[in-house]
RNA sequence: GCCCUCGUAGCUCAGGGGAUAGAGCAUUGGCCUCCGGAGCCAUGUGCGCAGGUUCGAAUCCUGCCGAGGGCGCCA
């Protein structure tokens, strides 16, 4: 790879000259000027002070010391600014990237084994089944199946999981409020009075008691809500159970656990967490005084559990759950669990727009927007885009009318766009009989075209792109990239012909394999994201 | 009051120590003999404010201002 060509010469370099660096301080970059040359490093800055030389004298050195004895695919150094080192390289390094790309494919381009099969379990949605899933769910559902696939790519062994609270004061007063409709009769005080609870009631079965009502309108709410985050293509691997946490005895497990680390105290009639011990504000209830639990023990469990079957547990919560981030690691840690062990991240809420203005997402019954509706709105593709182009740390304004317009507002249709003009590319090739082809028999190095040459430089940063995105757990970082990508292939298609008259038989050749490599890009990345890759829009 | 996230172009957002801060939309003006014009190209007085660290700050630190969320024996 040349930039470990580069990062040799450069640390050779520096050594020759008593300049004493550690690895990380050797850093490389591509200049957004092109007049910077391909590669660039500011190690000179960053060396210099201490080793006691004058930033640009020591650029000046090492440029000298490097262009003296070149390494192959160097074209030339230079100096330029304060100190940084120029490199100018030859384009092969980019036709190896092309190269690249075709032999592994979709199923291997960007793919790397970072996570060396670490079990992570990635713990998203998580909603009450006490309804379908509205509009709020859904950029943690994007998000986390996204990062899910992310880590796989980078070599995790990764576990997609559903927490089902099947159990606790709101799935009784869901119950009762499905009994209420189904009789006639009020619903009860903060219990649900949705239209869907209405329907849902009609199709219960007459004369179930509590308990029954309980398990059929569980089991008819994750039905529905599996069934939504399908349409999206999303599917869990396993769905936890609260309440088999009270069958098994782990939550009581846990309460013990607790009592003998020393954790935990009884005080006015309760059981207390001491959370504050951990660096939570203050100590938390884990059985209130009627000696029911709180919501963070059975959780508490859950989390144990989790960790029983993994090395590195992730939780995607919505931004209203930050405060209970705390209590969590201070209970984890009480447990003997490292900190870093546990990542929670909040996604922060999302505002839709319809027609300009505000869509409320109001708790009053009638007003909730279901995410199927959404889905059938405006499909699964711009759904999951939409959702994951921009970071979860920012609010998001997601506008309806935007993602179900099919105009060039909507880049979820210009990515696929780039897709479908290759296959449009290829479907004609194919009809003259020179698709698929021998990559051998193309000659890359005519591929010098700037628009040829920038579809290949994002290719070639992809799989560093897809590593970043692991690290940060960033899916948007995708999403962004693909949309570079797409810009240099709709710029390429506009300035480059593969197939036609004009075009010498060498260059369609070198073309098809170009533009088979930016499709196996363009699939590879829409893939992490979750959205297909149609042949024509 | 305390905690978290965020303030970047008219709008929606990237960039999270490097060189002249980017993209899409919108605006204005150009491009179709030929693989899909659902496209391409050009067009910009913008990093909330004030200090600090650094050779270098939109980026890191502190304070302030503004937006949203959280601070329950709710989930």
């Amino acid at each position: 790879m040349i930039t470990e060509t580069i990062t040799s010469s450069l640390s050779k370099a520096l050594e020759d000259l008593g300049v004493s660096s550690s690895p990380t301080q050797i850093n490389l970059e591509q200049p957004a000027n092109k007049d910077h040359g391909d590669w660039s490093s500011n190690v000179a800055l960053a060396t210099a002070k201490t080793a006691g030389w004058v930033p640009r004298e020591l650029a000046m050195k090492i440029a000298e010391m490097i262009n003296s004895d070149l390494p192959s695919g160097v074209e030339s150094v230079s100096v330029a600014g304060p100190g940084f080192i120029n490199f100018a390289v030859s384009p092969e390094w980019l036709h190896h990237v092309l190269q690249v790309a075709i032999e592994q494919g979709t199923t291997e381009f960007g793919k790397t084994d970072i996570g060396h099969g670490k079990r992570v379990n990635v713990e998203f949605v998580s909603a009450n089944p006490t309804g379908p899933l509205h509009a709020g769910h859904a950029r943690g559902a994007c998000y986390g199946d996204s990062i899910a696939n992310i880590l796989q790519a980078v070599g995790f062994d990764v576990q997609r999981e559903f927490y089902v609270n099947d159990r606790g004061l709101q799935m009784s007063l869901f119950a009762e409020s499905l009994l209420a409709f189904k009789s006639g009769s009020i619903v009860p005080e903060n219990g649900y009075g949705g239209a869907y609870v209405e329907e849902w009631s009609r199709e219960m079965p007459n004369g179930l008691s509590i308990q029954g009502a309980l398990d059929w309108g569980c089991k008819y709410a994750i039905d529905d809500q599996r069934q939504t985050l399908e349409m999206i293509g999303i599917v869990f691997d396993s769905w936890f159970s609260e309440r088999s946490m009270v069958d098994s005895g782990a939550i009581e497990k846990t309460m013990a656990d607790l009592e003998n680390n020393n954790a935990s105290y009884l005080e006015d009639g309760a059981t207390w967490l001491k959370s504050s011990d951990y660096g939570d504000d203050k100590d938390r209830v884990l059985v209130k005084s009627d000696g029911e639990f709180t919501y963070l023990t059975p959780d508490v469990a859950y989390h144990r559990d989790k960790f029983s079957r993994a090395d590195w547990l992730i939780n995607v919560w919505g931004a209203d759950h930050h405060g209970y981030i705390a209590r969590m690691e201070a209970a984890m840690e009480a447990l003997g669990h490292e900190a870093e062990q546990l990542t929670v991240t909040i996604t922060q809420l999302v505002k839709l727009v319809r027609s300009g203005e505000e869509v409320r997402l109001s708790k009053r019954h009638g007003d909730i927007i279901e995410l199927r509706e959404i889905v059938e709105e405006i499909g699964p593709d711009a759904t999951r885009f939409m959702y994951l182009l921009q970071s979860v740390d920012t609010k998001q304004t997601f506008d309806l009318d935007l993602a179900a317009s099919k105009v060039m507002d909507n880049p979820v249709f210009y990515v696929q766009m780039a897709h479908a003009r290759i296959r449009s590319i290829q479907n004609k090739a194919e009809t003259l009989g020179i698709w698929p082809s021998r990559s051998s028999d193309a000659d890359l190095s005519l591929l010098e075209h700037e628009r040829e040459l920038e579809i290949l430089r994002n290719l070639f940063n992809f799989s560093d792109i897809v590593q970043l995105s692991a690290r940060e757990l960033a899916p948007h970082k995708i999403a962004v990239w693909l949309r570079e990508l797409a810009t240099s292939v709709h710029g390429f298609y506009h300035d480059c012909y593969v197939v036609g008259e004009t075009v010498p038989p060498e260059l369609t050749s070198a073309r098809l394999q170009l533009v088979e490599a930016a499709r196996i890009g363009l699939v590879s990345g829409l893939d992490l994201l979750g959205v297909s890759a149609p042949d024509s829009m």
